[in-house]
DNA sequence: TATGTATGGTAAG
DNA sequence: TTACCCTACATAA
């Protein structure tokens, strides 16, 4: 689950659900010690910068959430479960419990490490301070495939690999073109679609990079999607190549998106 | 029961 | 580049 716009929409409802509200904690699994340290006090908010979700406490403290590749958020409002023992924080006040299982990073940081994590990330596509400009420059300096510039974070935050393979497909770009090819009003063209879609992302909970003709509730799991995880192209039925880089999985069609040196 | 897979990231070699 | 960490679920055996 957990691209940008996943971590956008818990730090919303997390928001929504717990701001001004005193706070019950718990590690059920005991891998986060720190955990009895918050309970009981207020929870004063919420913020996502790109996959980075933090809680922020009265004290400026903050805990710092990062659900890697297969950390979850659910949460309960009536017949709350007995925590499995997977659980590594359950956070709950009178209306709502929340678990998160099986984080990459659950740890308490002040305003300093906080600092330091913000710094390291590029813009995000989903704040509405983030320079796209930015963006293009330093893409204009790097020596790196246009695919491994968008999964770098310190480029650009909350994109992973599926927008990766959707964007550089709406693009007809090939993974391996230098980002330096990349023209600057191309770039601002993949930025506002990178917006565009992950906004949407926010507001249904899935990756959805089709023509929403359907609402996209409406839409099933084959259809909203272009080429991640596809066989057969959509624009020409040549099929889809796949290849591994830096350990995630590339998806292209080498009919549309033209390799360039 | 075992295996494979996943929308991520880091540290070691 | 490889190893490894985090968990759940589907499928195979």
């Amino acid at each position: 689950m957990p691209e940008g716009h996943t971590i956008h929409r818990l730090a919303r409802d997390h928001q929504r659900w717990f701001a001004g509200s005193r706070i019950r904690a718990s590690s059920p699994q005991g891998r986060f010690a720190e955990a009895d340290a918050l309970n009981n006090l207020e929870f004063v908010q919420a913020q996502a910068w790109g996959k980075h979700l933090f809680y922020v406490w009265p004290n400026d403290s903050r805990l710092h959430i990062h659900l890697g590749l297969f950390g979850r958020c659910r949460s309960y409002r009536s017949k709350i479960p007995a925590p499995r023992n997977t659980v590594r924080f359950r956070m709950a006040n009178d209306v709502r419990t929340l678990d998160l299982i099986g984080p990459a990073i659950c740890e308490m940081i002040d305003e300093s490490a906080f600092r330091g994590i913000i710094a390291r990330l590029g813009p995000d596509p989903l704040r509405a301070d983030s320079d796209p400009e930015w963006v293009w420059r330093s893409l204009q300096r790097r020596r790196v495939s246009i695919g491994q510039a968008l999964m770098n974070q310190s480029l650009i935050a909350g994109v992973g690999n599926v927008y990766r393979a959707e964007l550089l497909f709406a693009f007809r770009i090939h993974p391996d073109t230098p980002a330096r090819q990349i023209g600057r009003d191309e770039w601002m063209a993949m930025w506002f679609t990178l917006q565009r879609w992950m906004a949407l992302g926010v507001k249904t909970g899935r990756i959805i990079t089709t023509d929403p003709a359907a609402s996209p509730s409406r839409l099933r799991r084959d259809e909203r999607l272009m080429i991640y995880k596809k066989a057969i192209c959509p624009g020409c039925g040549h099929r889809v190549s796949s290849w591994l880089n830096a350990n995630r999985t590339v998806y292209a069609c080498e009919q549309c998106q033209k390799r360039v040196t």
